[in-house]
DNA sequence: AGGGCTTTTGCATCCGTATGCAATCACAGC
DNA sequence: GCTGTGATTGCATACGGATGCAAAAGCCCT
């Protein structure tokens, strides 16, 4: 603390100016290598490093970027989240973990974070109000929406992969290998994921003049809900959980409270492709979420959006693959 | 950005001084009643907050808190992310995530904790050479190792649950259950958890006067490394695991390559008590970590060091609580 | 050698807030 | 009404670095 090495302490031992030091330390300043090499050297030597906050003081950027995160109960999260700060700290940023107080909209978090200076905002889970995004944005700092879709007209740039052309997948796979009593369980029914991974799957109905399939409202995103949900499928022999956490514990009903076998008696898919998914109790055919290239994208557009790009608000979706595993193989 | 309202803002349009704006946010300080309310409510029409950059700059304390985890692919740390995020803010902290690169040591992180002025770290899975804990302390910040503890002699806090303990509480059940070949699994062999799971499972053999019970290095705290153990526990029947994934990864093996049934053939029981362990598909008899208390208590010992606390560096212990489910019903 | 340029460097100042110190004010006691 | 005392307030400066601007130093050419 006291102990703390500052670039004039270091620009004093050196002879030269503390703005020296400070440009040595900037890539794009110009400074004779020579001089750079030795401020470099001595400040290894001496462990200095400049000061991070007095930077985001004076740069009126903080290279910190906001996570704010929800359901980090949802198996899915977790791996985001480390690729997410892996990668973050890649690109020079740090990760700010905001974990929005259960049932609290994520606009409770912004004061927190502008007080902060957090330069973006990435945001899993929560969404923002419109008001609170314009507001946000207004101010020069960037939101990525990750895995969501905004509902209304925004200004957010979102991530996801395409849950709608997945889903299709899903409904197609089932009903080429013959599956005849389909059924759809949504999640949390104000989740974009939800929304879509049902209007996809309901499209390839549609699309082949089918009735639409059975649908069952697990009401939100958890093990205990698939459960539930499961167990009201009655004869069904095919079921598309909206995510992977449901599907697991549908599996769990079907087996053991409802007696029917998976994937003889009904076939189950999931959505997002967790690691417990690939467990052999479980063998969970479902769609993986492409979540390293969606992490890749959502930095991209974060720094694009900083360093100022005028773009309109796009929704990139990345394309889900499906996984076959035990728990349903689809034909061919 | 440009539109921010700083302090001089708001001193200017109360035709006060800028301290007094700052004051006023300060419980501690001096104030008028009045007067206070007074800038308070213009603070509030304006928006106006602090800036917490400008704030830890001249306060030299950030009122940021590092959280270096790894292993976040072990479901039990999600939990405690989310929980230890929702306490550090209660406490008036923001959490900055940081992620060990797989394979690395933690010490990795603390240049960068340092450069962003971070006042205390929480370590989680990684630990610190006691070097880089010598030095991190030295500056009045303050470390606790969390669900941990420091090998050698260190001046770093730690809170735990009581592993040794819990894990007697665990070899006791089996054995006055009648289980007769026990087997534990080990996890990684270089975390404190695993060590004094193991070392508290034979004490309750050592203090009966009966022979250690066989183990089996699973290498790491994977279901794989639980699976890849399982099948070579021959004909045990009982097997204790060092956590919980372990665990859920040795039942499958045991009963869907092993064919083995549980509880009936092999009593199973793990550790941490992860969400999953309450799946019905498992029902992993396990022992609970407090982790609220835990938590609670890092927290307080941390808020303690950066008051200055000149205690000896404790290691918290916590008791474990059996859990008792279907994978192993404990007699009585 | 001198002029016109391009790099390098140093000087000052600013970022937004906290805080020691001195000035001011309010109020009680006499 | 005047002075003493404590509560309020304002002033000035510091925190540690970044950066616009001008001075200084090279450099190339005629």
């Amino acid at each position: 603390m006291g102990s703390a090495v500052t670039a004039r302490d270091l620009a004093r031992q050196l002879g030269v100016s503390q703005s020296m030091v400070s440009r040595a330390f900037d890539p794009a300043a110009s400074v004779a290598p020579a001089m750079r090499a030795r401020i470099l050297e001595a400040a290894a030597a001496a462990n200095y490093r400049p000061n991070g906050i007095a930077a985001a003081l004076t740069r009126r950027r903080s290279r910190i970027v906001g996570l704010v995160m929800g359901e980090l109960q949802n198996p899915f999260y977790p791996a985001v989240l480390e690729q997410m700060t892996l990668a973050l700290q890649a690109a020079g940023f740090e990760a700010l973990l905001l974990t929005v107080p259960p049932g609290q909209q994520a606009d409770a978090c912004l004061p927190r974070l502008r007080q902060y200076q957090v330069d973006a905002v990435v945001l899993t889970s929560a969404s923002l109000s419109s008001a609170g995004a314009a507001h946000w944005l207004g101010d020069g700092r960037a939101a990525v929406l990750f895995n969501r879709t905004a509902s209304g007209p925004t200004p957010l740039d979102s991530v996801a992969c395409d849950n709608a052309g997945g889903a299709r997948l899903a409904a197609e796979a089932l009903l080429e290998a013959g599956r005849q009593e389909l059924v759809f369980v949504a999640g949390r029914p104000d989740t974009s994921t939800s929304q879509e991974r049902e209007r996809g799957f309901l499209s390839a109905f549609a699309a082949r003049g089918l009735r639409a399939p059975r649908r069952i409202a697990a009401g939100d995103f958890s093990y205990e809900a698939g459960h539930r949900a499961a167990l009201q499928a009655g004869g069904a022999d095919g079921i598309f959980f909206a995510n992977d956490i449901l599907a697991l514990g549908g599996m769990d009903a079907l087996r053991h409270a409802a007696g029917r076998r998976v994937p003889q008696d009904v076939a189950v898919l999931g959505f997002d492709d967790i690691p417990m998914a690939g467990w052999p109790g479980y063998a969970l055919t479902t769609l993986r979420q492409p979540v390293a290239a969606m992490i890749a994208a959502t930095i991209e557009i974060l720094q694009a959006r900083l360093e100022g790009d005028p773009q309109p608000a796009r929704a990139l979706r990345l394309p889900a693959e499906l996984v076959p595993r035990g728990s349903f193989l689809p034909a061919g």
